[in-house]
DNA sequence: CGGTACTCCTGAAGGC
DNA sequence: TGCCTTCAGGAGTACC
């Protein structure tokens, strides 16, 4: 479910329901999602309080006191926050709950449980061995057209595989690489090396472009996530070509009587939507 | 080193 | 209805 516009929906979310609020309670109610807990959670976390809440890539980051408290949330996991009096009966894969001063609940809950939590100093966050290889953020001034480029000249897997990487740039997923190819008319079986610079640049715009129409979703759908169960990570977001297999795909000329539509392709074990008129 | 296949886990969806 | 198979938005590891 998460890639990075929903990872900094749920940023923006802490930041403005858990931080500058001491913790009252932390339960962990199993011992690992994808790792262990870190040891001694609970027991760190108690009367700490968050002053930072930060993203990189696909975690988000919670820091307190000299350490930063790292969530990712795999395939499957959901940050909720209830409310002072909301009501929420226990849940079996609610695995992470933290309760703060003012009334407010965070809960982890992660049905599949490839989602992880791990503790680092926080002056060594970035040596941590999640980041240390970590590639730009996509929306920062780091990655342009030109990065992507120079990147790419030397692989030999398609861009779709390429772009996955979270070494060559952080945070996108399935979806947003299949929506940004689409966009950009690149077919997703082209190896990475065969972008030109034009392709580059217009790709890496196309990239920074549907992130933060994806943010601006995400963040229309927080305004009233309370309403919805207080859970974060929903989005409305219009996918062009994602999950839309044999549909007719837009603002294109091919006819789909003749093209059937959408297409579906497997790379990496992973799916490929595509429309292969418009993506050459 | 680069690239691919496999793996962890549960739940939803579709076929029969 | 129910049973079975397939697939899912991630990423670390093993192996060529």
């Amino acid at each position: 479910m998460p890639e990075l516009p929903e990872v900094e929906t749920v940023r923006i979310g802490l930041e403005k329901d858990i931080l500058n609020r001491k913790i009252t309670r932390v339960a962990i109610n199993r011992p690992d999602l994808r790792i262990p807990f870190p040891d001694n959670l609970t027991e760190i976390l108690q009367d700490q309080t968050f002053t930072l809440a930060g993203r990189r890539g696909k975690y988000a980051c919670l820091q307190f006191a000299d350490q930063t408290l790292v969530i990712h949330l795999g395939m499957s996991g959901r940050v909720i926050i209830l409310a002072k009096d909301d009501d929420r009966s226990a849940n079996k894969h609610d695995h992470f709950e933290m309760d703060f001063e003012d009334g407010k609940r965070f809960i982890l809950h992660d049905p599949r449980r490839f989602g992880m939590v791990f503790l680092t100093r926080t002056d060594a966050l970035d040596q941590h061995k999640a980041f240390a290889a970590m590639g730009p953020e996509p929306l920062g001034n780091n990655f342009d057209g030109l990065y992507l480029y120079d990147k790419t000249r030397a692989k030999k897997t398609s861009i779709k595989t390429a772009l996955l990487d979270q070494r060559l740039v952080a945070g996108l997923g399935n979806i947003y690489v299949c929506e940004a190819l689409f966009m950009t008319g690149v077919h997703p079986e082209r190896k990475a090396y065969s972008l030109s610079k034009t392709e580059a640049e217009s790709l890496c715009q196309n990239i920074k472009k549907i992130l933060l129409a994806a943010i601006n979703a995400g963040g229309s759908t927080l305004k009233d996530y309370r309403k919805a169960n207080g859970e974060m990570g929903y989005f409305q977001f219009n996918f062009s070509v994602y999950d839309k297999e044999g549909s007719p795909c837009p603002d294109c000329t091919c006819d789909i009587n003749k093209t059937g539509g959408v297409e579906k392709i497997v790379q990496s074990g992973r799916s490929t939507y595509y429309c292969s008129t418009k993506q050459k």
